[in-house]
RNA sequence: CGCGGGAUGGAGCAGCUAGGUAGCUCGUCGGGCUCAUAACCCGAAGGUCGUUGGUUCAAAUCCAGCUCCCGCAACCA
């Protein structure tokens, strides 16, 4: 029989994100991995679908549209915007974009629902819980902070509502044996967890549906229910693709899916509820799902000491796209998470990137322009002893790549590719072009040389230009490279590159970053972004509502407080605690009092220098961290912030005031 | 008994699944080179692998206990 020539197919997912506010540094990671992924299999001549999009559905979205004065669907449409615009900037090559909001979406939700209804496999049951009555909340027992509701803090009562389940127990022993038995998910050490946390103590059926909230997909066989976020977001991995709508016809030639990429924390949604969905539907499973970890950011919150900026839009536009990329996929360990830090970056683009690889490409075409002019023409002149630990080691390179990337594994990837870059630069020591140069007779050994640093250079630049896609093409028209000689396949030839070839010096690829100065720039930019979040819109103030009022007391009972006002001479932190500020107080007694108070949260040391508060002045001393305090700071509680956390204001009064003032 | 991650030269990490010479990057110091983005190359110093005990001919690695750190969060990937 003639065999048709079938490209073979690659699709690659990022989960769909939740857009109840902007994507930051984490959306990139697993957004910046997959199209790593696509561009690489594309590279490769497969047909990639790369699908990525949001999932816009369910309370919070519509408790935030609320708030924000807007319906659901105009406030994630903002943001929906903004997402987009982000992968526009990372240089995200994603095939299709899907949002749960899309009608064909919709519609095939709907059917799916009803079909998974149909087979029997959900079924009408009550879903108990406990009910908060103002903010129409379900919660779990676990859920609960100290018997509360965890929104609003008041009491809860047993409730129930009537919901549909999905029957997941029943696939309890075939997923078991898919965690167990394939490498269906990985890394390897998220199927433990999954097995502990879940399997084994058996699977409750799932909730389906709520009534609690309208903002879903209507179930439409039953009015009053929507489609719970289960089978509304995992299941656009197939309507994308045209399962169940005659928007898209892909279904046939993509599915099922060759990975599911995302973050750790819903891995347990893909790993377990995801696979029993399509096991119920009857169809293939996804071939794998990784769960890779996060960018933490030193366990330190971003700004005041820190003064980390990882505003992605912010980090691309300073250092280019390429550089952040290369950064946090260079910097994610296989399965781990990783400590995001300005200064490691900085560090890292200008060791790796200036030093090493973009000076390598702007020696050598320099050379090549300075022995030959623009264009070389190799003769043939081998030395074994100089060339062939290099060359093997560039001739291995490709293998080496691929196999990490099929394995997600792109911070080894990269570590593979800077051992050619390191190896390349040392080749140049060991041959020494400058020296050949100077005699006419070593001509042909000196463009065999060249020729080789050129033709490894380019295979360099085909295996990293998934990774960084803006600059790679950049070395590519230095070497004024044809596309067919920027093909993954043509890096397994050592000599695709012709032997008489032209190179036109462009600009340095990664300028070195001056890392002093940047981090200080950064600090500044974080600094004002700080100040910005201190004075939020009047309008998006979250509602201030005061304490009740306390009980009522006798005069007397306050003059029992000696209140007073004093200067503040010196402030700093106290070592050892996150909460405590060590004031040094001008209380107008002539000696200096310190009052140790735990505002440490809510305002830098050197803000208040100088400042007058007011103080209770005849509290018992008493030792905080060490740190002996005399008094009390008065201060008001100020309802939440804007992000939702308590806030806290000091009391400052009047600088014409003298030190020492009583209050009455 | 909430969950999870971690402890390896000055810093950041790999090695641990399948025990057998402690490795990488940055930094420091010394040297080389001068083609290049004050870059590149070579060499050196620096570690009783948190702690105690166990298994073993042999433990960073396996087992048990202990101590300490970190996060539970950034508009939660």
């Amino acid at each position: 029989m003639c065999k048709t020539y079938d490209k073979q197919k690659f699709y690659i997912t990022t989960p769909i994100y939740y857009p109840s506010g902007n994507p930051h540094i984490g959306h990139c990671y697993t957004t910046v991995a997959c199209d790593t992924l696509a561009r690489y299999k594309r590279s490769k001549g497969f047909d990639v679908m790369f699908l990525t999009g949001t999932d816009e559905h369910g309370q919070k979205i519509e408790d935030k549209a609320k708030e924000a004065g807007m319906t659901p669907k105009e406030y994630v449409d903002g943001i929906v915007k903004n997402f987009q615009k982000l992968w526009e900037f990372m240089g995200i090559s994603y095939d299709r974009f899907i949002r749960t909001t899309d009608d064909y979406h919709v519609a095939s939700v709907q059917r799916i629902f009803k079909e998974l209804y149909d087979r029997g496999y959900i079924y009408k049951g009550e879903y108990k819980g406990k009910y908060c009555k103002p903010c129409e909340s379900f919660w779990t027992d676990t859920q609960l902070v100290d018997g509360k509701c965890p929104d609003c803090g008041r009491d809860v009562t047993d409730a129930s509502e009537e919901a549909y389940f999905f029957k997941i127990s029943q696939f309890s022993d075939r997923l078991e044996k898919l965690l167990t038995e394939t490498d269906f998910l990985q890394p390897q050490t998220r199927v433990n967890e999954m097995i502990n946390n879940f399997i084994k103590p058996g699977l409750d059926d799932l909730c389906v549906s709520r009534t609690s909230f309208k903002w879903g997909i209507p179930v439409d066989f039953d009015e009053g229910h929507v489609v719970y976020v289960w089978v509304d977001a995992l299941s656009n991995y197939i309507t994308a693709l045209g399962y169940l709508n005659d928007k898209y016809d892909d279904f046939d030639k993509y599915w099922p899916a060759d990975v599911h990429v995302m973050a750790k924390e819903i891995v347990r949604f893909h790993s377990l509820i995801w696979p029993a969905i399509l096991m119920a539907l009857d169809l293939p499973l996804p071939k794998k799902v990784y769960g890779h970890g996060w960018i933490n950011l030193g366990g330190k919150k971003m700004g005041k000491s820190t003064g980390n900026v990882v505003d992605p839009f912010i980090l691309g536009e300073r250092y280019g796209v390429d550089a952040v990329r290369y950064h946090i996929l260079r910097e994610m360990p296989f399965g781990g998470d990783c400590d995001f830090s300005n200064e490691n970056m900085i560090k890292r683009i200008n060791s790796d990137l200036a030093n090493d690889l973009g000076n390598l490409v702007s020696r050598s075409i320099a050379m090549v322009q300075k022995y030959f002019g623009d264009t070389m023409v190799r003769e043939f002149a081998p030395n074994p002893e100089q060339d062939d630990e290099f060359v093997n080691l560039v001739k291995a390179l490709p293998a080496a790549v691929e196999q990490n990337l099929e394995n997600l594994q792109f911070s080894v990837a990269l570590t593979e590719i800077f051992k050619a870059v390191a190896a390349a630069n040392k080749y140049i020591d060991v041959t020494t072009p400058w020296i050949l140069a100077k005699d006419e007779a070593n001509r042909a050994r000196l463009s065999t040389v060249m020729y080789n640093l050129l033709e490894s250079i380019r295979i360099i630049s085909i295996v990293l230009a998934p990774f960084m896609p803006t600059t790679m093409p950049q070395v590519q028209a230095q070497l004024n490279l044809t596309p067919e000689q920027t093909v993954w396949d043509s890096t397994y030839t050592f000599g695709a590159l012709p032997e008489t070839v032209t190179v036109t010096k462009g600009a340095p690829l990664f300028p070195r970053i001056d890392i002093d100065k940047e981090i200080a720039a950064l600090n500044e930019i974080t600094a004002e972004s700080l100040k910005k979040a201190e004075q939020p819109d009047q309008t998006e103030a979250p509602k201030f509502e005061p304490d009740e009022v306390a009980e009522q007391i006798e005069i007397d009972d306050f003059f029992k407080a000696d209140l007073r006002v004093a200067k503040v001479l010196e402030c700093e932190a106290v070592k050892r605690s996150k909460k405590l500020l060590k004031f040094t107080l001008d209380d107008g007694t002539g000696v200096s009092r310190t009052i140790v108070s735990g505002i440490a949260k809510w305002y830098k040391p050197e803000d208040l220098i100088g400042k007058n508060i007011v103080f209770v002045a005849n509290l018992k001393p008493v030792k905080l961290c060490g740190v002996e305090s005399n008094g009390m700071i008065l201060s008001a509680d100020n309802g939440v912030d804007a992000d939702g956390s308590e806030s806290v204001k000091i009391i400052l009064v009047d600088d014409a005031i003298n030190p020492g003032a009583k209050l009455r």
